[in-house]
DNA sequence: CTGAAAGCGCTTACAG
DNA sequence: CTGAAAGCGCTTACAG
């Protein structure tokens, strides 16, 4: 493989002044430039990376650590896209990109060695769950990080997460307008990143918008697994005022309180209206087709990316976070209440009965 | 960030001796090595890998290559699992993965960048579709590489892909055993790696083990898109004699041949038998949950890497391939076919008819 | 068992 | 506009 002594030598320059077109440098005659280019081309020149990190202190990579948990697969095609946003910026910016699935637990020494060698410029951390991380280690490595789609407002951490608060907000609104005063809601874990509060914290607001309350009954949680889904919604369908519309927050919670309320016997939308959210890929054609909150996952790896590559320039102050939009995705699964008086017959809403 | 020399000043030895205990070599007294470790840990050295691949030649990261087409997402959660693979056995293995997804055509300098900057070991590469990828440039580039999921033997490339012929031949013949005589296929798009010729080289061997043959109008064309798996059974459904099931050549088109069943008033399995291929999340707990043939994309991974560093070690000749099982996963999607006379009435099988 | 020294391929003041 | 030389942090013959 040439070095760039092959290249001097070829081009009858310093191996300085090579480093200076490398460079980009504006003080070298057109001449030499076009000479030492001509080299490059014929020897099929690029340069070694290894070498250039060694003096110049930064490598041109980038860490994406993704403490992923196979459990917790529900976020594959979420971080797939995730990924390819991290990717596609970095790429474009002549930087690659380093990827760590480790766990802090499991793997402790995979983690030191990809924060503490020199090796990476930035980092973006992507999170699911509280304490996956090793805060202080990254902390300690003062290595620049931005964090995907997790909030914590305290730590003053750079983050780029989705709004939360205005998809559950959005997403019970959907459903307030369709006529639904009777909402249940199947939340994640709690320690889970963000996410869970902020959704939550939209409902509420849409649910006094209109002059009513969560009834406490009516508020299960999930793991996020299909199953807990399932699981969630036994209670508020065998409630004795069951609630005639659920927002579920993902997809795949949606999905286990449709089989769930299948099995019951109630059919959705008719029954029962339910709103999911993510939008993750097949939602759309099972039947009924979701109805549900779309985020941006690519979007959010490339203003993640967009936003490391300015700290690492220096570019603006430290400690700055950005909300990323999302949007309500109107689908079959829901639809307007349908109640019933005690004879069984259908009344168009409650206020009739 | 303390070096060797710190190291080596704070446990009064040389930088050389440093250096071996790092490699563990044994010529080096218990006491003194002891000294260095206690130095090390005190000074949280982790050794710089730029420097360490300068001298060495070696880097200790993996390329990762997966030319990515947002267009053809419908490997997802397939993709997902094999880096998860990848990164796993890597990481175990005190190895970094780089990851490119840039296509050969867009991204051409990024391309050439990670292949040739001395800065890779050694690389995976996941192919989709022929083409992607710039195999001259692979080859020129002398890096040890094995292909995860492509198959091209005249290349006598290293490869490790899925057994899609018995994946092929065990679709069909489930489909036979329960007494289909009339079995379309939906494949996949011509182009599309090893995988298309290989399962349906498995549906002609299971079909000529009962006698059978497939029928030129039953085999349609799709490309893997949920839409396209639509569109490829239409003909096939319209058919004069429609067949009584089909085999789809992934789950995502399987979704699309069952809503278009729907739509035309087929019930499946009732009407129609349907086996997808691949067993991605979701389709078990739509309705009909799929029958299908199950891969393992994180075996692909983790197989695909434990050969590129047996190649790196050089411990077997290079060319080998390794084909991985696949398995039948019977839901709900399949059943015994029911024929109809022209009165409409229900017969038990063909040969009451 | 231990260490002095050269060298890996680059960049960067510095001098001209 | 151009180049000589030191240095980045490691490893590896080689000598002792």
């Amino acid at each position: 493989m040439a070095t760039i002594y092959d290249v001097a030598r070829l081009a009858r320059v310093s191996t300085t002044t090579v480093s200076k077109v490398l460079s980009n440098t504006p003080y070298v005659s057109a001449k030499t430039r076009q000479r030492v280019l001509d080299a490059m081309r014929d020897l099929q020149y690029s340069p070694n990376l290894a070498a250039r990190g060694l003096t110049n202190n930064h490598t041109y990579v980038l860490g994406l650590i993704i403490p992923h948990d196979p459990d917790y697969s529900f976020r594959d095609p979420f971080l797939l896209e995730v990924i390819r946003g991290v990717e596609g910026v970095a790429s474009s910016n002549d930087y690659n990109v380093l990827l760590s699935m480790s766990k802090k637990s499991s793997q402790r020494a995979a983690y030191d060695r990809f924060l503490r060698m020199g090796y990476i410029d930035g980092v973006i951390t992507v999170e699911t769950l509280k304490g996956e991380l090793d805060e202080q280690e990254l902390a300690a490595s003062s290595i620049p990080r931005v964090s995907a789609g997790y909030r914590e407002d305290l730590q003053l951490l750079n983050s780029v997460f989705c709004d939360d608060r205005q998809g559950g907000y959005l997403a019970t609104k959907h459903l307030l307008e369709l006529g639904h005063q009777r909402i249940g809601v199947i939340s994640g874990p709690v320690n889970f990143i963000g996410a869970v509060a902020g959704r939550l914290q939209g409902t509420y607001d849409a649910l006094t918008e209109y002059g009513l309350m969560l009834d406490p009954d009516l508020l299960t949680y999930g793991d996020f697994s299909i199953e807990s889904g399932s699981y969630a919604a036994e209670p508020l369908l065998q409630h004795a005022q069951r609630p005639t519309a659920i927002f579920v927050m993902n997809d795949r919670m949606a999905l286990g309180a449709i089989s769930k309320a299948r099995e019951v016997g109630l059919h959705v939308p008719k029954d029962l209206s339910i709103v999911g959210f993510d939008d993750i890929p097949l939602t759309s054609v099972i039947d009924p087709p979701l109805t549900t909150i779309r985020q941006f996952p690519a979007e959010l790896g490339k203003v993640a990316t967009q936003h490391l590559f300015a700290l690492i320039n220096h570019e603006f102050p430290h400690f700055t976070s950005v909300v990323l939009p999302i949007e309500l995705v109107v689908r079959g699964s829901t639809a307007a209440p349908v109640y019933e008086d005690q004879t069984g017959k259908h009344l168009l809403s409650p206020t009739n009965s």
